[in-house]
DNA sequence: TTGTAGGCGTTATCAC
DNA sequence: GTGATAACGCCTACAA
């Protein structure tokens, strides 16, 4: 690879001179412009970003920190897509590092881009508290922005949604229309927004006086694959039930198939809600619901927020966002309730 | 943020032992390192991978570089997630940058992460050709590895699937149950994948001696919509059909919705086959077949391919990858043909 | 308008 | 074992 130095001699100038041009900084000749355009050309030059990032200590390069175990959903999809363009639009390039399956190894991944110097992060924690993010961000210098997350003493580096008011909305919802036994299927128990679901769930089923029965709540993992074995099991358990909550549109998705098979068809037998709204959720079938994350509302805030901390500008403080509910059935209970 | 430097000054010595502290080459005493060691828990030591990268021409990472378009389907969800886990168990990071919607913006990305000083690049190209990747190729020094194309000069750079030939299974597996009415929904026709999978449709008509009938050939975008939209003008047309063949799951969905709501069953009235096996597609409905992307195998393949490049052993030769047919009916066809 | 020289934070090659 | 010292390739005062 052909350096700074080589162009200049080519060029018969100094390493100055071509470093002015090229960054558009100070004064150039229209004459050297030439020699030194036509001496890069000739030696196939090429800027070394490295040399050039370490000298200014900007990269123009925000990292962003997933669990691979996510690389899976239309969630990360869609929070990959929305970052890289908006990004882009602004000049920024954007480094992603898996952060693996441990609230250590998401760290060093964190710390593995501040060790880049990124000029910030944008973590999607699945395993780091928010305590543990919290104090992250208080140790550096480098915006960190947290999606998903409500921090405690960061509030404007982080940025969520109600989950547990959306899922005690989708409950309500089904309560209204007269369904009283509600099954749910939960996500991956260690996830904040698993929990956040199922406490919606449960909070709706008290405000309406009802009690929470074990045997319809059922432990997922946000697989469809995990939401057809739950569906499976309430048959098997013959627990009645005239609708179910699935804690996103994959298991949704999997609870339908297991409902099709048993001949139970959506919504007029079960009611079925799913959260998340991926692509593909309502072409599977009109009737599934689903509560649509607003995801690409955070990451639009979170980048604006990073913009504008660091060429600097208005910041915006919208930290909450909510869900949207797309209801597509309105059935009321039928005559089924359990096998 | 503290230097090497810094810590050095702490710990009373020079910054060359504790690099090589660091480093683990050469010798240095215990005592030293304990003093070190400490010195670097003070300061809060980080060292900076910039200046690293830049003085052993080496960053330790590898680029991928691929169209934001892509980031919402499920294919590049397992190229991602398959490269991720791959490279971390290598030790290297993985970096994504987008290829946006252009020759020229795919070229850019390529020679952004080339100009990162990256250790190699791995491109999914969308725009552009075999012919220009393969110049690209022969301009660097740095392995650039290409996935879905087969190279014209660079061939153990490339990695392919025969697209044409599991599309021309597809349609004979369709021909044998006795279907002779068979539409196919063509994804982008700027993808040279579409192209290929058309092709293949084309050629196991000419091998039964039928005739290609463009009526029966609708085109498509790669996402759900496009395929609910193509059943749609099907339908209204009146052309008769009894088979579908999608150029991809995603427009497999969509098509089943439509077919759905006209009342026609999948596969009794139609049979239906998507290509790509997305993780959701076998939940839709067990009678949906699809043809599966051998994804994951060529992405281990460039792995593997790239790792012996940089890191010396043995290098193999697998270009080919075969798609794997899942067919779920084998339905022939019924009494239904067009409205 | 241009060149000189020092610095960015490492690694690597020597002597000592 | 350890410490100067010169790279790595670029930026940026400051001087000319």
């Amino acid at each position: 690879m052909s350096t700074m130095k080589e162009v200049a001699m080519k060029a018969g100038v100094s390493k100055a001179t071509v470093s002015r041009l090229l960054s558009g900084k100070g004064y150039v000749s229209e004459a050297t412009k030439v020699a030194v355009y036509q001496a890069i050309e000739e030696a196939g030059y090429r800027p070394n970003l490295l040399a050039r990032n370490l000298a200014t200590n900007k990269s123009q390069c925000i990292g962003l920190v997933a669990t691979n175990t996510l690389y899976n959903g239309s969630y990360f999809n869609e929070l990959l897509s929305q970052a890289a363009k908006k990004l882009e639009d602004n000049g920024r390039q954007l480094i992603l590092v898996d952060g693996k399956h441990s609230a250590e190894e998401e760290q060093q991944a964190i710390q593995f881009l501040l060790d880049l110097r990124c000029d910030a992060v944008i973590v999607y924690p699945r395993f780091l508290t928010v305590d543990a993010m919290d104090s992250i961000i208080s140790q550096h210098k480098q915006p960190i922005m947290v999606v998903n997350r409500k921090l405690r003493s960061h509030q404007s580096h982080g940025i969520f949604c109600d989950h547990k008011g959306s899922s005690f909305q989708a409950t309500r919802h089904l309560l209204t229309q007269g369904h009283r036994d509600i099954a749910f299927i939960t996500g991956s128990l260690d996830s904040p927004t698993a929990i956040e679901r199922l406490s919606g769930y449960k909070a709706a089923l008290e405000a309406q006086g009802l009690p929470i029965r074990e045997q319809l709540i059922i432990k997922g993992k946000w697989t469809p694959a995990s939401g057809a074995a739950a569906v499976e099991s309430l048959l098997a358990a013959n627990t009645p039930f005239s609708a179910i909550l699935a804690s996103n549109d994959d298991m949704a998705i999997g609870a339908m198939k297991v409902l099709h098979a048993a001949k139970l068809s959506v919504p007029e037998d079960v009611s079925l809600i799913g959260f998340d709204n991926i692509p593909t959720a309502p072409f599977l079938q009109p009737a599934l619901s689903s509560v649509k994350d607003p995801v690409s509302g955070m990451v639009n805030e979170v980048i604006n927020r990073l913009i504008s901390m660091l060429d600097g500008g208005y910041l915006s403080q919208n930290n909450a966002f909510s869900s949207e509910l797309i209801l597509r059935d309105s059935v009321a209970p039928g005559p089924y309730f359990g096998q």
